[in-house]
DNA sequence: TACAACTAACTATCGGCATAGATAGTTAGT
DNA sequence: ACTAACTATCTATGCCGATAGTTAGTTGTA
């Protein structure tokens, strides 16, 4: 049920089509949240349904057509409304530290490679994430600039700091991750020294 | 595709029942794992069609009947060769950085008590991790003891290392998500003063 | 003995998400 | 003029997992 809120947020900003979305997720937000087109399109036929959203038919070129989404009040509101709403946390279901637990029937390379990719992974978010932190720093960031737009000047210092404390949890994240792959490669050079 | 390396992973160390795995699920090894036991019967029955279990009935009171399964040699392989693979990471979706971002539309207060629940949430969890890394480190977890009982003495030492290890990451994301909360309460404190 | 709590297993439905592929129009470069 | 890359949208299939409800037998206890 996120999806619908995310695409709301963007929304929120401006207009944008289905393409649009689409292509917010798979650069600068998908490091936030990520959904393929196939979920996009049908997402937003639901939610102009369900009237917190209106589309408009934009032409494109000379045969070409597009659906433009706006927000409606009812689409702020139920944004509103998810934002102060209290999510419930899912079970913990995560494979790699499922795997973890049964290390010892790995081959002990196997191990290695695998904790290196752990390091790796995040390793490679984390460039990304503290890249985000660097464009909300600089005011570079387009994403941010185009939602200040939005808000009165008052409001920019606020705006911003969420952002920012948003990519500081992820960092977080990834740090720890790092970290624990590190622990895991140290351990691994004991075990089979 | 984990549940079935979860379930394995259990039926390596002895023989169960649909029931005593979902009530596996439902404790210790739920702080790591979870699944419903709609999920596991059927599961379970695919695995044994698969050839990676096989299955009995068994006498339960004078008319009761239960199907205990255990591990084949096809079953052990295919663990063997899950724990060998290299997992691929899913792409970012996580509700409450999705939520942080946008954290300027919800009312303070209600910001304040989501991040004081995401606190309250992982610091449950981070004492029900800690717990399980004091009852291994003083061998008097269950779970790590039955599987102990079915490897030879020494490999004790690398069983208990790599379950320790698990804890260890579980907690350390405990500990970052709870700093991470309470840098947003300090956060909120300063924009609405 | 009556009842509650537990053991055991199964079914149905629904939403989220991945993967794959189809279709059609447009724009930019060679 | 061609064609590759991009824009735009849509459909189909299938797994995973959540939620909820059903059926039947067993055990412990008031």
């Amino acid at each position: 049920m996120s999806l619908r809120y995310a695409l709301l947020a963007l929304l929120n900003v401006e207009p944008m089509t289905g393409y649009d979305l689409y292509k917010q997720f798979e650069s600068s937000v998908g490091y936030v949240w990520h959904a393929p087109d196939s979920q996009i399109y049908p997402e937003l036929r639901r939610m102009e349904r369900d009237g917190l959203l209106e589309g408009e038919e934009v032409a494109w070129g000379t045969k070409g057509r597009k659906r433009q989404y706006h927000v409606t009040d009812a689409g702020r509101e139920a944004f509103r409304n998810w934002i102060n709403t209290q999510l419930d946390y899912p079970r913990e279901r995560d494979p790699m530290h499922l795997k973890a637990a049964y290390l010892e029937w790995a081959d002990p390379e196997s191990a290695r490679s695998q904790l290196q990719a752990h390091a790796e992974h995040y390793g490679a978010r984390l460039l990304q994430w503290q890249q985000k932190i660097k464009e909300i720093d600089g005011g570079t960031s387009d994403m941010l600039n185009r939602r200040l737009a939005t808000v009165p000047a008052g409001d920019h210092d606020r705006v911003a700091a969420f952002k920012r404390f948003t990519y500081e949890g992820l960092t977080a994240r990834a740090e720890s991750e790092i970290a624990w792959a590190q622990r895991g490669l140290a351990l691994l050079d004991e075990l089979y020294a």
